[in-house]
DNA sequence: GCCAACGTTGGC
DNA sequence: GCCAACGTTGGC
């Protein structure tokens, strides 16, 4: 079991937009970057744990959880000239993007935005909360994870 | 909207 | 293989 945090900008896809899905699930596509795609290629299990973290927003933080629910698979929107994350890189034979499948499973009643994260120094070394840290996929550490769940009072979605 | 941080690209 | 130029992310 593993435990992740992955960000989106809510302009773009919110955590409700995920609940809103069928199932509340969707595929996580547009994952541009090696490190996030080895994350997600190797390391990825059907029920691993996600935080979903909302960027690019006042203030960011995270905003519920969610489960993966499948393995790595091809990120077809790589293959498509018409899609925004089209890349000439990649084709069907031999794909060099990828994404899971992740289902909404908690909305938090606290949304945890990062100044608070930052100031809690029992998330110290976090990776969300160093600068320059981009990383759109980032492993997070169980104890980590626990913590933000008792600060986040998740509710069932 | 600015810009620091940092990843990627491509010329050499 | 170096590194300058460029593009993107994402906090502020």
């Amino acid at each position: 079991m593993n435990y992740w945090l992955m960000k989106s900008e809510p302009d773009t896809f919110s955590f409700d937009d995920l609940v809103a899905m069928p199932k509340m699930t969707d595929h996580w596509d547009g994952i541009r970057n090696y490190q996030a795609r080895n994350f997600m290629r190797d390391q990825f299990k059907t029920g691993d744990k996600v935080l979903f973290y909302h960027s690019n927003t006042k203030p960011p933080g995270i905003i519920g959880t969610a489960v993966v629910t499948s393995a790595a698979y091809p990120d077809h929107t790589a293959f498509d000239k018409k899609q925004k994350y089209f890349d000439p890189k990649s084709d069907p034979e031999n794909p060099r993007w990828f994404m899971v499948d992740v289902q909404a499973k908690a909305k938090f009643k606290n949304y945890i935005g990062l100044p608070e994260l930052k100031a809690n120094e029992d998330l110290d070394g976090m990776l969300v909360i160093k600068k320059g840290q981009r990383l759109s996929i980032q492993p997070v550490e169980k104890q980590h994870f626990d913590l933000i769940l008792k600060l986040g009072k998740p509710k069932k979605v």
